[in-house]
DNA sequence: CTGAAAGCGCTTACAG
DNA sequence: CTGAAAGCGCTTACAG
């Protein structure tokens, strides 16, 4: 170095207070000119903290929850936790030879870690040590909902509540809802909140109004001619994704039945296309922004400090009226 | 440990040939027991590499070049690079002490590091200390055109002018590029193609067919507007990008021209949206996904052996037909 | 074939 | 207020 000694420099630039006020102006002085900057692996050797956050994407296709939502996540993610000094490491190693996220957080040090899983994934076993060791937060997907974890989500269940009683109010009284599959907690609000819509506005409500599929969109399209073709007289068809949203008027469209004026369809995401669609879909919006910055602010402050409690977030959807829906025809 | 000395496990973690099968099989069992999973900063401060990949992304707002890509170059970096053994480390930080792109590679130790750059960071003159530091690959964008380092992007040029000979081949005589900024290489390339293919079809073709904007969708409404008010005789218009050829449609219905039937319109990147706006939009698709995997190929390979060489890599675009363009009336 | 020793680049008590 | 020393968890020559 240039004067003092190692020690030295390593208060300097850790801000320590017992160190002579010109001795650290000209470490750093001589710090900017050679741009230098501490080695985080060694300094994340002895201090346990590499200033890095860890990402698990789950990223299987066809689960519906996937691309066009991944990206405002991390997008989020990345802006809220970039502010705070951290970088974001994306675990995408295939060649490990475990399959623990705990073990796989130890090796790249990460300081805490945020879990955005699909698919398969969601059901991992492996998962649950995980949140014993380092701090985390899901986004989205629980692999058990039982778990007592930090959890941001959407409130599917009040999402689903209102797109129910849009369409109630819109006079419709027969209504088919195209759901999910049933093991995601996400899933699952969608259903009970048009369930519990349909029984509170006193609808004469049956089971055979719930088809279950997954969320592509050729199922829904399948699902759709298959439920029609029991029970003809529904007026309305709320689908718990945009993506069965298209394939429930893609169906609609081969039964001869036009959208909206005999048929109202209500989604479930609002998915960038959807604005583009035609008919442009109503659909119930997720803040999937506001979503992955809480989800970072609750990881950040726990990474300061951990003081065991447990924050589970809902965040509100918004309904977004467009034209995919309209008043039932008498 | 278990019986042997830390450089035994060493030895057999890391497959030396010196070391007895026997102690060795004991070693890899007890590893596998215990779970146990070297630890990377320590391992990288002697070895010099994480076995990690940086990746910088640029992603300023309204660029045209933004989100819609962001997540298929990403997606298609994660698999490449995962099934090779890597991870991901996205630069977040935004707390800094330096700007260098080399000094935080240097910082966080990464064995390589792409580059997907947009808006202002393009020309940010810090990167070029980089790709003399680290295996470094950029795709999509270059700070300068004349830049020797490795580089990945759709052949731009050569899409113009597929999208321009197919207007040309409907019949369309008098066409109208609404053009992104003249810094970005692949703005460039796409007005180099259009001129030049005009040129070659002996199109009347003079410099007031080009007009100049950034990539938003409102300049592109503003710049046609104005330009089919000193020229009312275009037949065709060539966006540079779909977000332009949405302002260029929202434009033209305000100006009462049907599209296609008295304008075709073409658009170029063949973003998600485009098979679903009205008219579905006849585009130039660029391969995003071949491209992020070439360019984790070609960092791969380099990080394995740097020869010194350094590639260029055109991706060819493919002409999507859709609804946008038809033959010009007679 | 195995292990003791040095060293990677830092930080943190601890003397002085 | 400053610096020598130990240590973080590994790997790599080097002896034995």
């Amino acid at each position: 170095m240039a004067g003092v000694s190692v020690s030295t420099v390593s208060k300097a630039l850790n801000n320590y207070e017992d160190i002579n006020e010109e001795t650290r102006k000209k470490i750093l002085q001589i710090v900017k000119e050679m741009d230098y900057v501490p080695n985080v692996m060694a300094r994340g050797l002895v201090t346990k903290s590499t200033q890095t956050i860890g990402v698990f994407f789950g990223d299987q296709t066809n689960s519906g929850f996937d691309s066009p939502f991944l990206i405002d996540y991390f997008r989020s993610i990345k802006d809220e936790v970039g502010a705070a000094g951290y970088d974001l490491l994306i675990f995408s190693n295939q060649m490990r030879d475990t399959s623990s996220y705990k073990t796989i957080c130890y090796e790249k040090g990460v300081d805490g870690v945020i879990l955005i899983l699909t698919g398969n994934k969601r059901t991992d076993e492996k998962i649950h040590e995980l949140h014993k060791a380092f701090p985390t937060v899901y986004i989205d997907s629980l692999p058990n909902a039982k778990l007592r974890v930090n959890f941001v989500e959407s409130d599917n269940e009040m999402g689903a509540w209102e797109a129910t009683e849009h369409l109630i109010h819109l006079g419709h009284r027969h209504i088919l809802k195209i759901a999910g599959d049933t093991v995601a907690k996400g899933s699952y609000d969608r259903i009970e909140g048009f369930r519990r819509a349909c029984l509170a506005n006193g609808l004469p409500f049956n089971e055979d109004w719930i088809v279950y599929g997954n969320y592509s969109r050729e199922q829904a399209a399948l699902l759709t001619k298959e439920a029609f073709s029991k029970e003809n007289d529904f007026t309305a068809v709320f689908a718990s994704s945009d993506l069965m949203a298209y394939g429930v008027i893609d169906a609609l469209k081969e039964l001869g039945k036009k959208v909206p004026e005999e048929v109202s369809v209500i989604g479930f995401d609002d998915i960038d296309s959807a604005q583009y669609f035609h008919p442009p879909l109503t659909t119930v919006h997720q803040q999937r922004f506001q979503m992955g910055e809480t989800a970072s602010k609750i990881l950040l402050e726990l990474i300061k400090n951990n003081d065991g409690m447990t924050h589970h977030v809902r965040v509100p959807t918004v309904l977004v009226e467009r034209k995919s829906c309209c008043e039932v025809a008498n």
